[in-house]
RNA sequence: UGUCGCAUAGCUCAAUUAGCAGAGCACUUGCCUGAUAAGCGAGAGGUGGAGGUGCAAUUCCUUCUGUGGCAACCA
């Protein structure tokens, strides 16, 4: 019985994505049409809008799921901006100095670093670095990333080690570089000093030990009166860490403090605060006291005490540091293990001793307990005091302690010469920069403006080799260092042309040439520190935006955009360094995301096993799916992913698919040049859906602008679900299908069926641009041919909302259809479930409507009436009366709308499958109705 | 520990000034077989907990819990 020709969808645009295949097919396109250049060359005289990328580190080749949603999120407003008609270059960047790749590179070394040289070490560190990169690109370009992978930016480029080289010559000549010594974080695994935004704080188990300094006799007289001559004097001290003992230098009391004179029975008279005392008595469980006496701190200022096992004094001193919380209110001071005591201490002229060397292990200075790693001579040291008789209690103590973020071990405080930023002297002008930048969300502005007004100095010296060389040379015979602006640019001439190996390769005379010290001599030997890596990566903005100007128009650029950790990193390296250097930031717009969790809201971690890597996403999604599931999320907080989200993306992936698949099959034989209908020729629910259509494209304009991606996301899912799949789609089926071939109500449909067409698959290119680009190349000829002539979709302008179909009566008209459409469908589903009726066009609906007004709009839609509802026949009335008296199926009433539904009048047409009544009367053809044997005429 | 932010259906997101808490997906269920490893309909399901102020609270207040940032976590 279905012979009879219908106009049914012919598309070779596949359902099914098998995106393992065809996304690499479609990027292999790309590369070969070079599709990325040719959207450059495009937009090369139009506005430029840069986002500069932030370099992901090289101690990997694999990059995870937060590098690949980072990625995508550039892509994705790189795409939007050149589509927007912006000259939006994506430069991808890589970080390659710094201790994990130096680290990583030393694994294989027998002997450790000290066994090879620093040019040897450099050049596997080099090649561990590059062999990454080569992962990392491949990862980045599967996920259907664009830029100009053939120049990228690496770290170790000569010519970006140059400019960074100039960029610290800037601040040198600024005088914002200074040698001091100081008391710095300190890994003794990466045996190096470590910048604040290398700390890390985690829950570590110390010792919590108090312990007796006992008053020296030359200091007896400053004590309080009530000290009788008999008794020994102890201030009490309470340290967590027993190994910094051996550097103590002094012992702080607080100025206001009321110490407490307490005598006991086996440890003579103790000092403590008069806050603690309660608290050390309990835990320390010494007995009973009697109190003597007590004093203000001030009052005892300036007593020496002795070293619990040192021969050396140990002087009291006041800090306002010193707080009744815990301990004893009488403070172990160390100036060489502790920024606060090194400050104290330098307000005494304690002196500095810091018997500890760059790897953690004990000094000469140390004594007998030299050789041991100081975490190991805890115990020792524990022993010993007890053997002394100056160790009243021992426990464990949890609190958090710094750690170092690239190995995670604990760190210590050492005080030693490193070079600084002086963040002081530029700090209000970074202060100021920070408010000339959009902070998206706001909330990051306050999270790094409160950063730099707190943060100390920059601690730039690192104890290593993989990185650039602090370029400063000392006199052999003075020491003076020797830091100009011409010596800075002989290092960074060198360095341009033989690459920083040259620091270790040459001599201090081939690099700077014939140069004398102020003091007249003239041999120099070089700085053995190297740079912070961050100080690299702070510098691309010259590096980088600068040096390539032409293409990046030079800092500042439009946009930085990372997670939300690199306030206290990139965001604020670059700050500091543009700072310092023009007083203005990098950066225009700084745009940041969260961490990538779990469906739980749990970290990811593999001993939790619930780590989601992308490259397993794309094999069984594709990178659409994931790059779908990037623009679904609100990114500013946490970012949830797993298995359910994923499953769920890929049926939204599948859904835009369809849709897609639905609008090529119908356009098959659409040719835009002859069969275009005029607007005012459309049906009102032509119209409706390209009214709607306008305002999806005003709304998606706005979200991306703003780039908050899930807004659109969920308006285009929306769209598709809403208005054209269980809405338009499925009631235009009818004319498409069944209308004759060159009907103009047929090509009414196409032409908004194209409009949507066009306009739907831009919208969706810049967040699945492989997608987008598969349905470009399945575009029916004749639309390629005069409506779609670019060879990727990627080289299409975006759309831009159309005035002339926005049309709000007619909005409003159709809601209130929807209404209507709404209860006719409760109605037919109640005669379905009572099994009397199948599909719609099996019914015809009487629809009575009390308001006036509505009815009216009802009214409206004439002879369109049953399509809209996808029935045979409809008819509308004020209320239900006699007339429909007939055999009733269902009824709903809500609304003051009163749906009744009937069976469908007449005989079902063989071709259109509408019960019509004139099916049977027709001699011609008694299968057909009337517009069915008329469309096979025309045909 | 202090401080700031966040918390809406199983999931992702909405909700003007306090005014009946909405979508899509998933789920359940029915239909269709001319978008077919498709499509359509219907249904169920929610304001983290406990208080408070309002006629009325997702919205304002207090508190707790969870979560994130920052600061300190000390010696």
């Amino acid at each position: 019985m279905s012979d009879y020709s219908l106009n049914l969808p012919q598309t070779d645009f596949p359902m099914k994505a098998n995106s393992a295949v065809r996304e690499v097919e479609i990027q292999k396109r790309w590369d070969a049409e070079d599709v990325y250049a040719k959207a450059m060359k495009k937009r090369e005289s139009s506005e430029k809008f840069v986002l500069h990328d932030g370099p992901p580190y090289l101690s990997s080749s694999k990059i995870h799921i937060g590098t690949a949603l980072n990625k995508v999120l550039k892509d994705i407003v790189c795409k939007y901006k050149n589509q927007k008609g912006f000259y939006s270059p994506y430069v991808p960047g890589y970080d390659s100095h710094g201790l994990p790749i130096e680290n990583a590179a030393l694994k294989d070394v027998k002997g450790g670093r000290h066994s090879i040289t620093p040019v040897e070490l450099r050049k596997r560190c080099r090649e561990f670095a590059l062999s990454n990169l080569k992962g990392q690109e491949a990862n980045f370009r599967r996920l259907g990333v664009w830029g100009d992978w053939e120049h990228p930016y690496i770290t170790l480029d000569q010519k970006f080690e140059a400019a960074q080289i100039r960029v610290f010559g800037q601040m040198a000549t600024k005088g914002f570089l200074y040698k001091g010594l100081k008391s710095v974080s300190w890994c003794p695994t990466c045996e190096t000093a470590l910048a604040e935004a290398e700390v890390e704080y985690a829950d570590h188990k110390s010792h919590s030990i108090y312990v007796k300094f006992e008053v020296a006799p030359q200091s007896r007289a400053k004590l309080p009166k009530f000290i009788k001559d008999g008794d020994q004097v102890n201030f009490v001290i309470w340290t967590t860490t027993p190994w910094t003992l051996p550097a103590n230098l002094g012992v702080a009391l607080h100025p206001d403090f009321n110490y407490h004179f307490l005598k006991t029975k086996d440890h003579g008279v103790l000092v403590v605060s008069e806050g603690l005392k309660e608290a050390f008595l309990s835990t320390t469980g010494v007995g009973d006291v009697e109190l003597l006496g007590e004093a203000l701190g001030k009052e005892l200022e300036l007593i020496e005490t002795k070293h619990p096992f040192i021969d050396r004094t140990s002087l009291v001193v006041l800090g306002g540091h010193v707080t009744n919380e815990t301990g004893t209110g009488v403070v172990h001071t160390a100036p060489g293990h502790g920024p606060e005591d090194f400050e104290l201490g330098a307000k005494y002229k304690l002196g500095v001793v810091s018997p500890v060397d760059e790897r953690g292990i004990f000094t000469e200075e140390a004594g007998q307990f030299k050789g041991q790693f100081y975490e190991k001579a805890n115990q020792p040291i524990l022993d010993h005091l007890t053997e002394l008789n100056k160790l009243l209690h021992h426990s464990t103590y949890s609190h958090s302690y710094p750690h170092c973020w690239r190995c995670k071990k604990p760190l210590i405080f050492r005080a030693t010469e490193q070079w600084f930023a002086s963040v002081d002297g530029f700090r209000k002008d970074a202060l100021k920069a920070i408010d000339s930048v959009q902070w998206i969300p706001e909330s990051g502005r306050n999270r790094i403006f409160n950063m730099v007004e707190n943060r100390s100095d920059w601690c730039i010296s690192r104890q290593r080799a993989w990185g650039v060389p602090i370029p400063v040379f000392y006199c052999e015979k003075c020491n003076k260092h020797l830091m100009t602006a011409e010596s800075i640019e002989k290092v960074a001439t060198a360095f341009e042309k033989y690459g920083s190996d040259s620091w270790w390769e040459k001599s201090p005379e081939e690099l700077i040439g014939d140069v004398k010290c102020e003091c007249g001599h003239g041999e120099f030997r070089k700085e053995t520190d190297i740079m912070d890596v961050w100080f690299d990566s702070g510098t691309t903005w010259h590096g980088v935006l600068d040096m390539r100007k032409e293409q990046l128009k030079g800092a500042p650029c439009e946009l930085y955009l990372e997670g939300s950790d690199q306030h206290r990193g990139w965001f604020q390296s670059s700050l500091l360094t543009s700072v310092a250097v023009s007083g203005k930031a990098p950066y225009k717009t700084v745009l940041t995301h969260g961490f990538v969790v779990d469906e739980t809201g749990r970290k990811m971690s593999k001993s939790m096993g619930n780590v989601v890597e992308p490259d397993e996403v794309i094999k069984q999604y594709g990178a659409d799916v994931l790059r779908l599931w990037v623009a679904s999320v609100n990114y500013t907080d946490d970012i949830p992913i797993g298995k359910n989200m994923l499953a769920q993306l890929a049926e939204v992936y599948r859904k835009l698919r369809n849709t897609a698949r639905y609008l090529l099959g119908n356009l098959s034989d659409f040719n835009p040049k002859t069969d275009r209908v005029a607007y005012e020729k459309l049906s009102p629910i032509d119209q409706f859906v390209l009214h709607r259509l306008s305002s999806l494209v005003k709304e998606v304009t706005e979200d991306f602008d703003r780039f908050e991606f899930f807004k659109y996301y969920q308006l285009l899912q929306n769209f598709c679900v809403v208005d054209l799949s269980s809405f338009y789609f499925d009631i235009a089926k009818d004319r498409l299908y069944t209308e004759a071939k060159n009907s103009e109500s047929r090509r009414a449909v196409q032409t908004v069926l194209e409009e949507v067409l066009l306009t739907l698959v831009r919208i969706i290119a810049p967040v699945a641009p492989h997608l987008a680009d598969d349905i470009w190349q399945h575009l029916p000829e004749a639309i390629k041919k005069f409506e779609a002539t670019e060879e990727s979709v990627l080289l299409t302008d975006f759309p831009v909302a159309q005035a002339r179909f926005v049309d709000e009566n007619l909005s409003q008209l159709f809601e209130s259809l929807i209404d209507v459409r709404e209860t006719v469908n409760k109605a037919l589903e109640q005669a379905r479930a009572d099994k009397k009726i199948g599909k719609s066009t099996e019914a015809q609906v009487l629809i009575a409507v009390e308001n006036a007004e509505l009815r009216k709009k009802v009214e409206s839609l004439g002879a369109d009436l049953p399509g809209f509802f996808i029935t045979s026949q409809a008819t509308v009335q004020a209320e239900v009366n006699g007339k429909a008296a007939g055999n009733r199926l269902s009824e709903v009433k809500e609304n003051g709308l009163t749906v009744v539904v009937f069976n469908a009048e007449g005989t079902k047409c063989a071709r259109c499958w509408k019960f019509k009544t004139e099916v049977g009367t027709i001699k011609e053809n008694p299968e057909l109705c009337s517009s069915c044997l008329e469309a096979l005429k025309e045909s």
